[in-house]
DNA sequence: CGTCTTTGACCAGCGC
DNA sequence: GCGCTGGTCAAAGACG
């Protein structure tokens, strides 16, 4: 497909070349409006050297770029005491210096205050935007807490023998992340063959594999995308199982959610560990190669798929993009895998919510907690389908977020990683180099891989302010997401970061609780 | 004979 | 409204 060409494009030309796409990690950074005080700040002690440099952040040194992609950078621009002590500075250089000099400076210091107040009414605005986003998810979590609430006094009514009724748990999927969805996906399935109903799953939520991250985005978009959403098990399953109401919908929720693994190989199919039974193949527009379509066959009613298709500029890369939750304990072998897609999609989704506890706090019987979720995750979290790609063609280096523009996937999310060659069931190209660190599982690896590299926290910052300052450009990756969509997805990618545009603070935390 | 794959047809969403 | 595209179904064939 296009997005996979472009896809390749970004990684072929290093991301830093000279490719749209790959120039525009500075250019990001540069146009956004929440570092021009520091710009100008640098700008100004370039006209007036005479100036001490007596401010606690040291210039950057000549010959650098005037932009500091550490993040005590954004952390810099929170307060409006950094202005007033620029202001300060160039009011006492003004003093000993020409005329002309006084005036450009007084230019400046017209042109930083129209700045410090364009930033305040973008920050207010900000705020704004994200208090109405929390509150109608409240809102809507209590609703829905509600209804379940109803629904499940009338089904103890109406059913004593169905201890599970379908009402907890959807009240669940708002709730807490993986095994309620996947309870919930599955239960039509039940109800209509009458099995399973003492799945071990309930008890042993934690052997999921891929996990249901989507429904936590179930708030936002899940309402309009039932009826738009060309997504899997749509169109066919109200035939299937008419009755299909709330959990058809956090079924939709839960495969929201697309992970794919871009890994080179030359079996078929990547070895997951899991049993997948073909049942379909089609040729996807703008690729040579066929798309086939899986069936996780592991168990029945299980709803994973996913679909397998090479790259059109490199045959040799297998995309392999899963979608849907596991209702079934996983062997080892298939747990790398699914961890692997759990961790992504967790990045890819947590940060919708604001309840980042959720996924880390051990009481919904979750998983283990990922320290970088709810930083990573809204980054391309956004309608109609979020994905997140995990790039394992690439040896260690550089951690690079790629926003590329497709119609489908407006903010895919490409994470250049390296797998431990230990993974079980995991085919590892001859050629693929990895990391010294041996992790003891890919999660660990995805999360040691983001954690050591010192420029995620930068390439985060870039690829959020991108997010934030581009909704307005008709090539950015946000037109595919004009209208409706964009204003959750711009609250989502803020939502992570409180208090916003303070994003340092939760990128200093995220790097913390990693190492 | 059962299971799996293949493949054409069907359906829904989306853009023009 | 129509055509394109992606996703799925299901009959037919292949295979062990």
């Amino acid at each position: 497909m296009e997005r996979h060409r472009e896809m390749e494009l970004l990684h072929s030309g290093e991301y830093s070349g000279s490719d749209p796409g790959g120039s525009s990690r500075r250019d990001i950074i540069e146009e956004v409006d929440f570092f021009s005080k520091s710009r100008l700040r640098d700008e100004a002690a370039g006209l007036q050297p005479e100036i001490p440099n007596s401010s606690p952040p040291p210039p950057p040194p000549p010959g650098e770029p005037s932009i500091n992609t550490g993040l005590n950078l954004l952390t810099m621009n929170s307060g409006g005491s950094q202005q007033h002590e620029v202001e300060e500075k160039m009011k006492n250089s003004s003093s000993s210096s020409s005329n002309i000099n006084n005036n450009k400076l007084l230019a400046l210091q017209a042109e930083l205050d129209r700045l410090g107040d364009e930033n305040r009414k973008l920050r207010s605005m900000l705020d704004h935007l994200m208090k109405n986003y929390n509150d109608l998810q409240n809102q809507l979590l209590l609703a829905m807490q509600q209804q379940a609430r109803k629904a499940a006094e009338d089904g103890q009514k109406e059913n004593k023998n169905d201890v599970q009724s379908p009402a907890p748990i959807t009240a669940r999927q708002f709730m807490d992340p993986g095994p309620a969805c996947m309870q919930d996906t599955e239960d039509p399935s039940k109800s209509g063959e009458g099995e399973e109903e003492q799945s071990p799953l309930r008890n042993h939520p934690h052997e999921h594999g891929i996990v249901s991250l989507a429904k936590r985005r179930l708030p936002m978009d899940s309402i309009p995308s039932e009826q738009t959403s060309p997504s899997w098990g749509t169109s066919k399953s109200p035939k299937q199982v008419p009755e299909r109401t709330t959990d058809q919908s956090s079924e939709l929720a839960c495969r929201k959610a697309r992970v794919s693994v871009r890994a080179r190989s030359d079996a078929p199919m990547i070895s997951d560990g899991c049993q997948w039974r073909k049942y379909g193949q089609k040729m996807a527009k703008g690729n040579p190669c066929p798309r086939a379509y899986y069936r996780c066959t592991m168990a029945a009613g299980c709803s994973v798929r996913k679909q397998v298709q090479r790259c059109a500029e490199d045959k040799t890369i297998l995309i392999t993009t899963y979608e849907g939750n596991h209702n079934h304990p996983l062997p080892p072998a298939a747990m790398a895998m699914a961890n692997t897609t759990t961790a992504a999609a967790t990045m890819l989704l947590s940060g919708s919510t604001s309840s980042k506890d959720s996924l880390t706090n051990p009481t919904n019987g979750f998983y283990q907690p990922m320290p970088y979720a709810s930083t990573m995750a809204t980054l391309s979290a956004s309608a109609p389908f979020p994905t997140i790609t995990l790039d394992l063609t690439q040896p260690p280096g550089p951690l690079q977020i790629h926003r590329q523009q497709t119609p489908a996937t407006p903010f895919p999310l490409t994470l250049p990683m390296y797998m431990p060659q230990k993974v079980p069931g995991l085919v590892v190209p001859p050629g693929l180099q990895f990391g010294q660190q041996q992790p003891s599982s890919v999660m660990d690896t995805v999360t040691a891989a983001i954690a050591s590299d010192p420029n995620f926290t930068s390439a985060l910052a870039a690829a959020i302010k991108s997010i934030i300052s581009t909704p307005r450009s008709p090539n950015a990756a946000t037109t595919a997401t004009n209208g409706p969509s964009t204003p959750p997805a711009a609250a989502a990618a803020l939502h992570a970061f409180p208090g916003s545009p303070q994003f340092p603070q939760s990128c200093t935390t995220f790097s913390t609780n990693t190492n």
